[in-house]
DNA sequence: GCCACCGGTGGC
DNA sequence: GCCACCGGTGGC
């Protein structure tokens, strides 16, 4: 069993609190796979859902996503109630024509998958796992016995357990299809006039895509790269009561030991982003995005979740007034599976980050980035 | 007219 | 000082 799988459909045993003693013996004992049945089930219920909505969204739907009020409209409260409970009635239509819709005939290719792999062929870090690959020289390394690394080693910090969402590599001239990902950290490198990787600042409107998710491991230290976005939210979720270790990427890359190279470093020329741990994973359906601010601003990034309809969430707020235009939603979620924190660049983090005794990753990437 | 992006601000 | 919330606005 994936040691860092819990059931996005099942709101209230998604505490790491109520779920991880078991896993966590079990990750610890067995040797983990991310391709477990269970992470597919997820997988397939997330595209069922996104199935639902591409239908919803198909030329010729009976009834196509009704877009929120303007700002306007909602400074006017009589009106933005009109609006919500129409919006409710509407969303519910819809939600009751892709039942029928589903029924009568077979679902319609996926729209997205979240567990498929993120980064081919965009990211330089499958293109060099793929190099090593062909190459034969992938470690020859034993195969470590589980418990040696991680039992030997007591639990790091909860500020220690410092994902990457990854690392994004290029600018993003396109949608932001892959934006969303709740990474720890996330490098954006930069191109000059000679096509020279660069650290300066990004003109302003242009937009990063984050394309590789990537988790420190608790024993060496060493980032790995995550091959999904869906198995990184699994691994955020639990990192806290099941600390990753390099044993567990045996599910995607075989034979790789705390002995073999970091898959990625923060010298790449690549701006990172780091995550908050314990972020509950997405629900199916739903789409958690994430968007870096272009400049040094008082922010650094914005997160947002798009519900089944196409329903743009900036707050828990709106979350909550979305339960209450949908109750459909409400009967099947909680708001605490929903989380607004943003990451943090390495380089700026909070100041009661920097007093902690334990920030040493922070003020570390800190440094090297700046 | 819409919306992505940015910044102001009030609560903690 | 931090951050959740949301209003303003410029670009499309």
């Amino acid at each position: 069993m994936d040691p860092f799988v819990s059931d996005p459909t099942e709101p209230v045993k998604t505490s790491p609190q109520t779920q991880t003693q078991g896993q966590e013996e079990e990750g610890l004992g067995a040797d983990p796979s991310f391709n477990s049945s269970y992470t597919e089930s997820v997988g397939a219920t997330a595209a069922t859902q996104a199935d639902d909505e591409a239908e919803s969204r198909a030329p010729g739907s009976p009834s196509p996503p009704r877009r929120p009020p303007s700002i306007s409209s909602r400074r006017d409260p009589i009106r933005a109630g009109c609006f919500r409970r129409l919006a409710a009635s509407c969303e519910a239509a819809r939600i009751r024509e892709a039942a029928l819709l589903r029924e009568s005939k077979p679902p319609a290719a996926k729209a997205e998958d979240p567990d498929e792999p993120i980064w081919p062929p965009k990211s330089p870090h499958w293109r060099r796992y793929v190099e090593l690959q062909t190459m034969g020289s992938s470690p020859s390394n034993p195969v470590p016995n589980p418990d040696e690394n991680s039992l030997s080693h007591p639990p790091r910090k909860e500020s220690q357990y410092m994902l990457a969402d990854k690392v994004v590599g290029q600018w993003d001239d396109s949608d932001t299809e892959n934006s969303s990902g709740s990474a720890s950290y996330q490098i954006v490198y930069y191109k000059n006039a000679q096509g020279e990787n660069t650290f300066l600042v990004p003109p302003k409107k242009r937009k990063f895509t984050i394309d590789t998710y990537a988790v420190e491991c608790s024993t060496c230290q060493k980032w790995r790269i995550i091959p999904s976005k869906l198995k990184y939210e699994q691994i955020r979720e639990n990192i806290i009561h099941v600390p990753f270790s390099c044993k567990y990427v045996h599910g995607w890359k075989p034979e790789v030991t705390c002995h073999d190279p970091t898959d990625i470093s923060e010298g790449n020329g690549m701006v990172w982003a780091i995550d908050k741990p314990a972020i509950p994973q997405t629900p199916p359906g739903w789409e958690r995005k994430i968007t870096l601010r272009s400049e040094q601003g008082t922010r650094f990034a914005d997160v947002y979740y798009i519900c089944p309809a196409g329903r743009k969430l900036r707050s828990m707020k709106e979350v909550e007034r979305c339960f209450e235009d949908n109750p459909d939603y409400a009967a099947v979620l909680q708001l605490s599976q929903f989380s607004f924190k943003v990451p943090k660049p390495p380089n700026r983090p909070r100041q009661s980050e920097l007093i902690e005794p334990t920030e040493g990753i922070y003020a570390q990437l800190l440094t090297r980035l700046l």
